[in-house]
RNA sequence: GGGCCGGUAGCUCAAUCGGUAGAGCACUGCCCUUUUAAGGCAGGGGUUCUGGGUUCGAGUCCCAGCCGGCUCACCA
């Protein structure tokens, strides 16, 4: 490919490369015995003074990414970098001899160097390896991005990752910080006896969700198989075979737009409790959060975005409740009672779309189609008056049946579902219900889902006859939720968009002058 | 996919009204044995994203395209 640098500047280098080949040192070597990792060193010497080093020898053997290079004649230091932490080592010529110094001369910001030597203070105090013999471990023909203001181009940040992790140390935490998060989420659901499993990223039906798949095809079996959009209706499909607690981190790949919120792959968490109703899981999500957040920040505030967010209660509201508190302009909007009878959410989208006429800006009117079904208007219309409010930790529950295939009816009212969604940061972080577990009434729910595909619906729900088959066998009530993974890590990690916490995000690939 | 904004040296950024493309870091050479944004002296480095157009003259103005960011739509 082209690396867009000029030629003569990795020619200089690759010349380096060979005269440190020239001294006698592999350019390439296989392995190099540290004692300590960096974090080690700094962790168990930084108590120890000058006098104390001086007293009592402390020899190592550490290696690193050179980070800075200050050469002053006949000696120089450098700072190695290593496992999110800095070392400092002294390299003087009548310590390591000719040829090691040699080395320290031809070294480039970058390269990978091994040093074997003693710890000492400097004048100023700083804790440094007084290096007896340098190895040499890898050269980067490549030059850093600038010391001090690091990378800063998003586009190569992105792309090229390695450098955003070398340049930027506070990106190091990020990701650092995302893997505690979900392993404070395994200690919290295995503590309560869920098992973890796997289940297929590949699946000849996507079901689970209402979103575009991703098609591939199998060609041992000349067939088209999905990935997966949600793990969910395999997962239930372990509730009948008995695994009463379940749950899946991994994963879920939806064919839709990118955007600060969105990436096509994105990982989930899915669990599933037997005997449990969505209730249930509300009460066992503010524990989770508690734990996670315990656990990962050591408290239960943190700020996103310029706001404190506390987890130490949820708020409440049915998604009805929602539309009339957030209500746009205050004493014109609904009262709960009027939007009891469920073809009443239509008048009032048609409130909302004159307000928004006026209002102008940002509002846009709900774009709806003339025959859409009232369960879909009331959610549209929550999402467009009462989302953008929900900054600390707010449950939204009772969702209409229409938008909602795979929960179970209120028992008094058959056309709302026990369904909530949590959101955090105005984001959508968590979605949870108590599982539909009659064939009879899922067979309908799917048929439902079936006419609006043939209207046109590419993300309803296909038909999936075993898991019906499934279902038949008897699957105990249970509760289920979904949490997004990425969302939850940007609001624990201050990000404000998705691809900050994801390594890789997906960017359309690179455009190569030419092919090397 | 729509709207708005951006793309200048390896990196971070300048460049007045359209008038010879610059600085710092990085790099090269020389000096310097406790520095830390080390320092001093001297250098090299550019398809100004790409392609057209206007103009005596374009980094700058116009058109098209590429890539990215934000936002709306879709979605979680």
């Amino acid at each position: 490919m082209s690396t867009g640098e000029p030629e003569n500047l990795i020619q200089q280098r690759k010349k380096k490369l060979q005269a440190i080949a020239g001294l006698g040192f592999e350019t390439y070597p296989r392995r190099y015995a540290c004692t300590h990792t960096l974090p080690e060193i700094l962790s168990q010497y930084s108590a120890r003074g000058a006098v104390e080093l001086s007293a009592q020898k402390v020899s190592v053997r550490v290696a690193g990414r050179v980070m800075t290079i200050r050469p002053h004649g006949k000696a120089g230091f450098a700072h190695l970098q290593g496992d999110g932490a800095r070392l400092q080592i002294y390299v003087r010529l009548d310590a390591v001899g000719e040829r090691d110094f040699e080395l320290y001369k031809l070294l480039d910001l970058g390269d990978i160097l091994g040093v074997e030597g003693y710890l000492f203070r400097t004048k100023t105090g700083e804790l440094t390896v007084h290096a007896e013999r340098l190895q040499f471990l890898a050269k980067a023909l490549l030059p850093l991005p600038e010391k001090w203001h690091g990378l800063q181009d998003i586009e190569i940040r992105y792309r090229q990752r390695y450098v955003d992790l070398i340049a930027n140390e506070e990106v190091r935490r990020i990701f650092d910080r995302r893997t505690k998060i979900i392993r404070a989420i395994r200690e919290f659901l295995d503590a309560e006896g869920y098992l973890e499993v796997e289940t297929p990223m590949m699946q000849p039906l996507a079901g689970g969700a209402m979103a575009r798949p991703f098609v591939t095809h199998h060609n041992a079996l000349d067939i088209d198989l999905f990935l997966r959009i949600a793990p969910e209706l395999y997962l239930k499909r372990l509730t009948v075979g008995g695994l009463d607690r379940v749950y899946e981190i991994n994963r879920n790949f939806r064919n839709e737009g990118i955007s600060t919120q969105h990436n096509p792959e994105f990982t989930m968490l899915e669990f599933y409790q037997a005997y449990a109703d969505y209730r249930d899981m509300m009460a066992l999500t503010e524990r989770l959060l508690r734990h996670v957040g315990q656990a990962v920040l050591g408290a239960l505030e943190f700020e996103y975005e310029g706001t404190r967010i506390s987890l130490e209660k949820v708020q409440r509201y049915t998604m009805k409740e929602a539309v009339v508190a957030f209500w746009p302009e205050a004493g014109q909007g609904p009262k709960l009672e009027d939007l009891a009878e469920p073809r009443a959410s239509l008048r009032w989208a048609e409130a909302y779309n004159a307000w928004a006429a006026k209002a102008g800006g940002a509002h846009e009117p709900l774009a709806l189609a003339p025959d859409t079904a009232p369960g879909v208007v009331l959610q549209a219309l929550f999402e467009n008056v009462a989302e953008q409010h929900l900054v600390q930790p707010t449950f939204i529950y009772d969702f209409p049946l229409e938008v909602s295939p795979l929960s179970k009816q209120k028992p008094d009212d058959p056309n709302l579902v026990e369904r909530f969604e949590l959101y955090v940061g105005k984001m959508e972080i968590a979605n949870a219900f108590s599982e539909l577990n009659d064939p009879a009434e899922q067979r309908d729910r799917f048929e439902y889902q079936q006419m609006l595909r043939e209207k046109g619906d590419l993300t309803a729900h296909a038909i999936d006859e075993d898991y019906i088959r499934a279902l038949s066998y008897g699957m105990p009530p249970a509760g289920g939720e979904g949490i997004g993974i990425d969302r939850l890590t940007m609001l624990l990690t201050n990000s404000r968009s998705i691809r900050d916490v994801i390594l890789f995000p997906l960017l359309r690939p690179e455009k190569h002058a030419d092919e090397h």
